[in-house]
DNA sequence: CCCTTGTTCTTTTTGGATAAAAGACATTGG
DNA sequence: CCAATGTCTTTTATCCAAAAAGAACAAGGG
């Protein structure tokens, strides 16, 4: 394990992130550009609810809208002087949450090269890495404790258990006990329910996606999310919903280094579907489950195949 | 909801508690204590492993002996020059690490009367209530946030979703689900696996409580986590693991409120976990579910009825 | 009187400082 | 040469400060 060093990152000298503020402005933009000049703004705090912000950061955006001559006050309104240019968007890394970043930049060293099961995690290293603070390394590090796959020592040190066979036996064995859990609520819905409908729906975007699959392939990832969503709701179950976002971040993190047969192993699991589709749609129980037992089986298997053959 | 304001709780001026250091000190006593003056004591490598702490807090220790003359030096070795008085140990609050402190006081809020579902939790009140940091209330929440008990809004801020009839609802399931399974597999064990006899063990401790019950019932609490365990035990898996975990939390903490019917509840309780046991030990999967079932069933119903009843 | 804006106060987020604890390296006695 | 001790470096735990974002309060216009 090659231990290198990254030099630190420079800092933002301010202290708290202004990504909010940023998202917004970018957002009014838009807004702006749908309205023709001379119209009346909305009052702030109906843009406040509209962006799903307070009112403090509309403020925000409105004295910079006002301070480039996009927006004039007359009176106690606000008139749109001049369309939005593609010079106004205020562009940068940092319209992503720092949390979220921060976590997507832990996940994906998780579950990279760099990170092997047993490795101490070294929050001040990872910190330097990612060029923020310790305490949103740790931060980081709690949140993702209860996802197994990290482990605090007595030492107060963290351990990566990684993505072992283990793991990846445990993870799915959970999944499969409360899928079956669903499947068996899923058949017995009545006729009316909108999850039939849905399913309908989602049946149709399967077909569509094998119809293009060469160059549509990709999309699968956001299918399958949703597809075993619309499954685990039937039965919801707060800690279910728990095992399933962890399943959504591994896949996603995961085959995002492993493109190993992708195109494949898509195909099959959308054949896979659609047959655990019309199985739920028979209203047989047995079908269903056989159909449910099967692709989850599949993914199981691709799951474990992946990881033993990518040792790096 | 009556929002009182303590004030804020005199703070330590050290930043880092010395907890490791006096525990260790305090420990280091007792060993002190089984040894004759004169005597030659341990290595500080050795003494480190034997206390789990580094060798660092082990000088820190030792110097301290040296300095309160219950230790000399001559030569390389240190001896023992007295026995450890009363008035040697260490007192205080902070023995225990601060954030099993905040932990445990946050829980005790968490199902007290002063926290309802729903309710808007204040990071910067908590820490005003338990005189920590705000830093330490929110490594607290976000180690909590995964036990589904909190959920984080879009505003940043969390929100309570508390002990309601729908979480409970959902944590039983989960539990039934993991358990049944395990008690199949427990069934199919072989004859020799020591589970067995741990399971004997128990059974044994079960019949010694329910024969002295007017006395020893508040000590079940403990025999019913160590139950359950045994029986997770079979089926490992670190997501069920991390549920039985939040039950333990949830029972310990709740039931420390609740504490109506207590002596009652725990002989149904005891009795059931005798017949449970009894249907592990016939092999019978039928009989064993059984005995599971009725025993989950009765739990999931007591602890609905003492949260109803209970609206303070 | 309600809704909008202006103002102030609170809470959250992030980085940084510092002591505690752990770990690594150097030295020395047997 | 091995293991214990002495010294130094790194990492972690905790609190604090400051800025951002949220929320509450106050004033004014229709």
């Amino acid at each position: 394990m090659p231990k290198v060093r990254l030099p630190t990152v420079s800092k933002a000298l301010s202290v708290k992130t202004k990504t909010v503020y940023k998202r917004t402005y970018n957002q009014s933009l838009d807004l702006l550009g749908q309205m023709k000049p001379g119209q009346v703004l909305a009052s702030e705090p109906v843009m406040a609810v509209k962006l799903g912000v307070s009112r403090t950061t509309v403020r925000a955006v409105m004295a910079e809208l006002l301070r480039r001559g996009m927006v004039v006050i007359e009176g106690r309104s606000k008139l749109l002087a001049r369309g939005p240019r593609r010079s106004d968007y205020l562009a940068g890394g940092d319209l992503e949450p720092l949390t979220d970043r921060v976590e997507r930049q832990f996940m994906a060293w998780m579950v990279g090269p760099d990170c092997s099961p047993g490795h101490v995690v070294n929050g001040l290293d990872l910190a330097r890495q990612f060029g923020v603070s310790t305490s949103s390394v740790r931060d980081c590090l709690n949140r993702f404790s209860l996802f197994g796959l990290l482990e605090k020592q007595s030492n107060g040190r963290w351990r990566a258990r990684g993505l072992t066979v283990d793991f990846v036996a445990e993870l799915f064995d959970m999944r499969e006990v409360m899928e079956f859990r669903a499947v068996e609520r899923f058949v017995a819905l009545p006729a009316d329910h909108p999850a039939w409908q849905e399913l309908a729906l989602l049946s149709d975007e399967h077909e569509a996606l094998l119809f293009d699959l060469e160059r549509r392939y990709r999309e699968f990832s956001d299918l399958d999310h949703r597809f075993h969503r619309l499954i685990g709701s039937v039965a919801p179950n707060r800690f279910f919903g728990n095992i399933q976002g962890v399943m959504s971040l591994i896949f996603h993190y995961h085959y995002q280094w492993n493109k190993k047969d992708e195109r494949l192993r898509n195909e099959i699991a959308v054949k896979e579907h659609l047959a655990y589709i019309a199985g739920l749609q028979s209203g047989d129980p047995a079908a269903a489950l056989g159909a449910c037992r099967l692709h989850l089986e599949t993914a199981r298997t691709t799951m474990l195949d992946s990881i033993v053959v990518s040792p790096s």
